[in-house]
DNA sequence: GAATGTGAATCTGTTCACAGCG
DNA sequence: CGCTGTGAACAGATTCACATTC
């Protein structure tokens, strides 16, 4: 019921299509119940074609004449995204943001449930955090199974990134979210994200040294 | 001395070259010397041919026959992205990942020092974290020039982010990176930077429904 | 000999323009 | 009439293939 045109989607497309959801969510508060490619393009700042490509990739939302019934068209990509139910997650790295993430309430608001802490340092263990107690690391392939967790999230530093990521496999994890800054290896079937928030921090600083030399600033 | 070809930089070569650059700090801390586009790629998950001509925007690095000198080509691309230098950053927004961030040694360790926290809560102003008492947002457009930053980090909830950037705009910033999930709009001379890991655990799900789809776990 | 640097070919993603439909 | 859905045109990024240099 997935992809229906089993065609190919870009990476980008999935990218936009959360961002869409965003956007949606804040029409849908401000009490629009209808919205054009064209209003919802400029609130996102792509351009209309774009979305009206992005969703036919996963069938007919819109009325021609009309445009699109705003809390359908979320509730659909949702569907198509497969976020139409709840995902099990388990963190691994109980540092300074793996905290964080455990106590961001936008995760469940999203539909992601963290359901187990893991970490390798035995100061850590035991502690409670947002509910949870810190496990050790090395319980990872059996915890997985027993609290039926699909994606694993990284907070380790980069040198411990690898050996999260080998726990988590063995474990039979689907997909992994990496926060730390390092690439890890991983079975084909093992689908890997990087959040490199530090690159985004690079680029901000390459484009101002770009727009300085250009005599942005005068 | 900055883009010396004059020519459009991709902005996936950016994000790739800083990928470059951690690679080469493994592969340095390693003792490895010299390395060939090939080894690189590998260690990059890249064509090596694609790092080449990444590299080729900014100069002729390598040597025919050899590879690259790690150290040079590190501290070659560092400089093209104008990392060669720190950079002051403030952060509005004291919650949870805002902590997180002015805890994380790892922006330090990259040339970006965070030199000013600012929140609009009074229950967090005064308060001291990492070193730095916490400021209200309204004296941002003061605070930005006294404390010469020019980036902006945005750790609000969604709903005050534009108000965060509304504030660092006014003070002159020059570029900000956005953890809210949310979009914010700015002047076209400040450059804007998202980081939504939202949509990598969305990405990663969607693909493990896809995989689920195709059989992939049988 | 070996690996870079680069034009040309390919592939992928985006935008246009308009036919089709409510 | 207005806005979607989509093939065709376009733009941009990636890969190939090889001449070039150490």
């Amino acid at each position: 019921m997935l992809n229906l045109k089993n065609e190919k989607i870009p990476r980008a497309t999935i990218t936009r299509l959360a961002l869409y959801v965003q956007q949606l969510e804040v029409l849908e508060q401000e009490g629009e119940k209808v919205v054009s490619s064209e209003k919802l393009a400029r609130a996102c700042g792509v351009n209309p074609s774009q979305i009206r490509k992005d969703l036919a990739y996963f069938g007919e939302f819109g009325v021609r004449g009309v445009g699109y019934y705003v809390y359908e068209l979320k509730e659909a990509i949702k569907k198509s995204l497969g976020l139409d139910r709840v995902w099990n997650v388990v963190l691994v790295g109980v540092g300074n943001l793996g905290r964080a993430l455990l106590r961001h309430h936008v995760l469940r608001k999203r539909g992601f449930v963290i359901v187990g802490a893991f970490d390798c340092d035995p100061f850590k263990i035991g502690e409670e955090i947002a509910g949870l107690e810190v496990m050790c690391s090395s319980n990872l392939p059996t915890k997985i199974k027993e609290l039926n967790a699909e994606i694993g999230i990284i907070t380790t530093p980069p040198e411990r990134a690898q050996r999260a990521a080998n726990y988590l496999i063995r474990g039979g994890i689907k997909g992994i979210v990496n926060f730390a800054p390092a690439r890890i290896a991983a079975p084909e079937k093992v689908v890997v994200e990087y959040v490199d928030f530090i690159n985004h921090l690079f680029s901000a600083a390459f484009q101002i040294s770009l727009n300085q030399s250009k005599g942005f600033y005068s």
